[in-house]
DNA sequence: TATTGTTATACTCTATAACTATA
DNA sequence: TATAGTTATAGAGTATAACAATA
């Protein structure tokens, strides 16, 4: 099961970036747009715990996508030490399209397969992503 | 849904590398010793389709397996553009104790789940695997 | 000519530790 | 002194292109 489900997140992830096409973005990058894409702005640390990295890790992520014109940085008020980090209107628009694709993806994915299959995806997953690390 | 499998892959992944402890494998390292592990060799065209990474990918992987004395590669009878890689008996142990807690892992994190839910999971991982990159 | 594997190059992700500027 | 973020360093995965040996 558990080889089946690096599998499975193997080839999403694959076909997502075959279909955003000219978008150009890494994994960890569409994660990042994914979790600002509420518009609420979130610190480094904050950001960090959502995908999963360490706040060097989304550093580097973030020059990136500051590069590209798709997040902004700004001083957070109240605390001179934290980052603010909320996405550009570019990057809504690049965060949207990555909504989409997902979506359609796992329509097309998932189109011969039933409610009962999908449900009992949903708890294994579930119970998968809670294991101790 | 694909986000879950993303979760779950990230998670049980840390979880594994978390118990093999000392034993210091990156995924892509027990990818290659899991797909050796019948004994059977294979080339390095071969381990790159199983493993899902390109030949010049595999080389590298191969060149540190093969430092650690975990792997072997011996010009393949027939045909000697070819390599055949299989595992060394320190290789073997490796790939049993990898099997080993992959499977307690598994056990642990879906000892509560019930089996009509482990077979829709079965259905939808082998339909996202199977989509088109 | 085509294929097999390797090497070379460049970029990203990751972890760790040291550093800065605030608090 | 503790925390937030960055920088520095090193190792690993990835893709692409160029290459040598062999078919």
């Amino acid at each position: 099961m558990i080889l089946a489900v690096q599998r499975a997140a193997h080839a999403t992830l694959h076909a997502l970036a075959t279909r955003l096409g000219t978008v150009e973005l890494t994994p960890s990058e569409m994660n990042a747009l994914g979790n600002l894409a509420d518009g609420r702005p979130r610190t480094v640390s904050e950001l960090g715990v959502a995908v999963g990295a360490k706040p060097a890790t989304v550093t580097g992520i973030l020059d990136r996508l500051e590069r590209r014109g798709l997040v902004s940085r700004a001083v957070r008020p109240g605390d001179r030490r934290s980052v603010h980090v909320e996405l550009t209107p570019a990057g809504r628009r690049t965060a949207r399209s990555i909504h989409v694709a997902l979506e359609e993806l796992e329509k097309h994915a998932l189109a011969g397969v039933d409610q009962h299959a999908i449900d009992g995806a949903q708890t294994v997953l579930g119970a998968l992503a809670e294991v101790a690390p």
